[in-house]
DNA sequence: GTTATTTCTAGAATAATATTCTAATTTGTT
DNA sequence: AACAAATTAGAATATTATTCTAGAAATAAC
């Protein structure tokens, strides 16, 4: 019975791990803040230093450097997409009634769901995101990000699989379907967190879908 | 007969400028190089002085700082691009026999093959413009910035006008249809031009205009 | 329950870099 | 040629990122 010595010990390093982990997450929500109201160029050091509490030492204990906090600012965003972006394709999955057909254009509309809910929900973030996918590629943190990257490319094109073949969708590489499913309305989300369009996002919600699926269906649909 | 004597003087006036404006122009490719193979944080301010044989004193005389140096490669390369829509469209409204639909048909193409064009000739420019237009909104140039975006936004408003009310577009906001039409092509080149997709973006410009037109036109066409 | 070890926190010291400033130099004007 | 304006130069300064050393707190070992 080890287990039952070991057991408190156990739990108290997970407790720990979460605790810290959700420091850490604080501390990324706070530094998203500050980069979102100065950009990453314009918040320094003491700034983030300042807004959360924390000293220069653990800053750079925790996370390395500025760019790397950066990094973990996109990286956290990008996990916390793709697993509202998993939830919504779980749904389709687990109605088994469905046909393939049927399926693939609830797919489709469910990609760009999760997308703009996601956009419109996060805004900060996805600002974020949006603007440093490239300076975070370059940066650090690249084992863990094309880790994280590869997962969520990977649930797109695990997705589309079952697909291959079948006359449902017009028969283009991935990469060309990926970007006129999601190109649209990121381009419009682009414009509209930089305020440059007024009309919310989510409000085109439906326009998005439907143009998703009429881009990407096989033509004799 | 003032202007005899004021000729010279203003030709070499014109040819001196001309000549601060190629030498700017050349200091703006060598930041452009600078920035595309370190980023911009990455780039020293002394890089681009050795770069480009310049002092700092020149620099800062010139641009102010640097993050006004980035954004008057922002503007440089949205001017060179917006130059090359300008043709493309010029060249349909050259051609006086087009029928409505087909002249719209061809410039919902043109701007597509616009990007596709100018993003796939000048891939370090195009990367550079994607991925710092907050930035530089954010920065110093507002006005100039405003200015020159307004201008391209305008052309486009203005070209999308005269088919208003004639059922040859899907009745959407402009913002819309903008997004449409450029969005895919945008999307798919961002991931290009970041090494993720392989296939070049040139390789899919009849696609993507073919899907943009498709994406826009209104249902009975 | 005490000791050892690891993780974390602190902030002063240092290093890197952006920016400013003053004095030349060059260019354009009269 | 004399003057004014624009440009160039690089040293001096200021800001900011990063490192480093020491100490506190948490965890593990005994």
């Amino acid at each position: 019975m080890s287990n039952q010595v070991a057991k408190p010990q156990v739990k108290q390093v997970v407790k720990q791990q979460a605790k810290t982990e959700a420091k850490k997450r604080q501390i990324l929500l706070v530094a998203l803040q500050c980069f979102t109201e100065q950009g990453v160029a314009g918040t320094t050091i003491e700034m983030i230093r300042e807004a959360s509490g924390m000293s220069v030492g653990s800053l750079y204990h925790h996370f390395g450097n500025k760019d790397k906090i950066a990094a973990a600012v996109f990286i956290q965003g990008m996990r916390e997409f793709s697993d509202l972006l998993r939830e919504y394709l779980a749904d389709i999955e687990s109605q088994a009634e469905l046909a393939a057909i049927e399926k693939a254009e609830l797919g489709v509309k469910a990609i760009v769901y999760a997308n703009v809910d996601w956009i419109a929900t996060y805004p900060d973030w996805a600002r974020f995101v949006f603007h440093h996918r490239s300076t975070v590629a370059t940066a650090g943190a690249e084992t863990k990000l094309t880790g994280d990257m590869q997962n969520f490319y990977k649930q797109l094109f695990t997705w589309f699989k079952p697909f291959k073949g079948q006359k449902i969708f017009r028969s283009i590489p991935i990469e060309l379907l990926s970007s006129l499913i999601s190109g649209p309305s990121h381009d419009y989300a682009r414009h509209w967190l930089a305020g440059r369009y007024k009309t919310p996002l989510a409000e085109h919600r439906e326009e998005f879908a439907a143009a998703a699926w009429n881009a990407v269906k096989a033509n004799n649909l």
